[in-house]
DNA sequence: CGACTACTTGAAATATTTCAAAGTGAGTGG
DNA sequence: CCACTCACTTTGAAATATTTCAAGTAGTCG
């Protein structure tokens, strides 16, 4: 059953920047419909991949970077003493990989979650061509500012929150980004284990899992292995920072 | 004894880039000797702080980045719920302000600790001025990624570092950064509050206070109020991220 | 010098982790 | 197609690090 995914790529292969349903979230919003065959012409979407395979890895010098076509895409770094770090899930239409862009290499290895398929940007060409299109360069800037932005939001989460806020603010996140995609926010399935979660949001895999069934019990959520459905949406904000839209101490 | 600096400020206003003893870890490293002056001429210098002032606020509009010259800026994001989340402290020589890049809105706020002077760079300047000297642009892919890798090494701390630990990475962090300067790396001013450091590590001020003392007693490090002595730093780089360079468990 | 803020220290409270074990599910090979 | 294994998930109980609460001390600024 995972098998016949292999089609896809197959088929999106060919598929132009044009004709991709991402169209609107990924990199060609940068891009004047005139100007996005030059885009396309370096774009390689030659990259389907199975569940565990890796995009790059730490240290690995850097060529590119990437955009999710389909599946999802982990990225994690190692700590001295060996322990992994993951430091984000990349869904369709995001881009990941500008980790490297300053020192030529990654600090993060990217690992499949699931089979998935990506676009590869080479980064020498993009910068030639944001020469020529300043809102491509403009729009680069833009990516790497909000990575430093979701770093720092993670931040906040692993400083301030709790075990119940951090969960409800990831459901959350994964919510809104599906969203994005025309897709159902209150219903999707969770691509991650439950072990990565834990490792994402500082909290022990038993931590987790307790959460779940907890906010299950609550009538937040309700949850079938990596299944999700929100049930109370508002509640569910209340939970993640403290305050529901409505309820909320307006200073 | 804290006013008798504003003669610093008053007298540096008037230095450039070439006279500047940070010149070798500050922006110039990435520009020739030969172009310097043109990265000078679009510099500031006018901004002689005192302790508690703001350098910019969230949602304020992007225009600057900023070179600490003299003291240290705190920068900090707010959430939801109003706390305050300390992302980073600045010494002289390190650039801050690249948060406001790709949005055009700072997302964090910048605080003065103490006495600080900032040189202020227009980023506008910078942008027009990197098309000439395409090292320079390079280099400022590096700064956003430094502070990518920064945020990441704090993720990490925060999610899986203990408080002792935690402190440790700080103090040796600031120690490196003091070396490269050319000051002392065994004794220094923590020029930030004990607040500012449990904000910033994710820890109740209390347990910051402890850890120091803990470590005080454990012969690793001198406090004294502000003033820390590293006793042991072997030790320190052992507690700090679980094994001493020696004793290291090589799998 | 007094008032205030910052820092330290102790004891109790608590959230999360760790340890242990059982349940579930998916993929493999007979 | 079933049975088996391995990895993942859930759940409980005990252990623990850190927080919170409370109070005292020290340092700083007007």
């Amino acid at each position: 059953m995972s098998d016949n995914e292999q089609r896809i790529p197959a088929r999106a292969a060919n598929v132009s920047c044009n004709d991709c349903s991402l169209n609107p979230i990924c990199l060609p919003v940068a891009v004047k419909s005139q100007q996005l065959d030059e885009l396309d012409n370096i774009i390689k979407r030659s990259k389907p991949m199975k569940k565990g395979e890796h995009l790059f890895r730490a240290s690995d010098p850097f060529r590119s970077i990437f955009a999710v076509r389909s599946g999802t895409i982990k990225t994690y770094s190692v700590t001295e003493d060996g322990e992994e770090q993951v430091t984000g899930f990349y869904l369709p239409g995001e881009i990941l990989g500008v980790d490297g862009i300053g020192t030529n290499a990654h600090s993060n290895s990217a690992k499949s979650l699931e089979t998935s398929a990506v676009c590869e940007i080479p980064f020498d060409k993009l910068e030639e061509l944001s020469v020529a299109i300043p809102s491509l360069q403009h729009h680069f800037f833009k990516l790497m500012s909000q990575e430093i932005q979701a770093d720092q939001q993670l931040i906040m989460l692993l400083s301030k929150k709790s075990a119940e806020e951090r969960i409800a603010s990831l459901l959350l996140s994964i919510s809104t980004r599906h969203q994005k995609r025309g897709l159902s926010s209150t219903a999707f399935r969770l691509p991650m284990s439950r072990n990565d979660i834990g490792n994402f949001l500082g909290l022990a895999v038993e931590t987790v899992s307790r959460v779940f069934t907890r906010l299950q019990k609550q009538g937040v959520i309700a949850v079938e292995g990596k299944e999700v459905e929100i049930l109370d949406k508002q509640q569910l904000c209340h939970i993640s920072n403290g305050m529901p839209a409505d309820e909320a101490q307006t200073a």
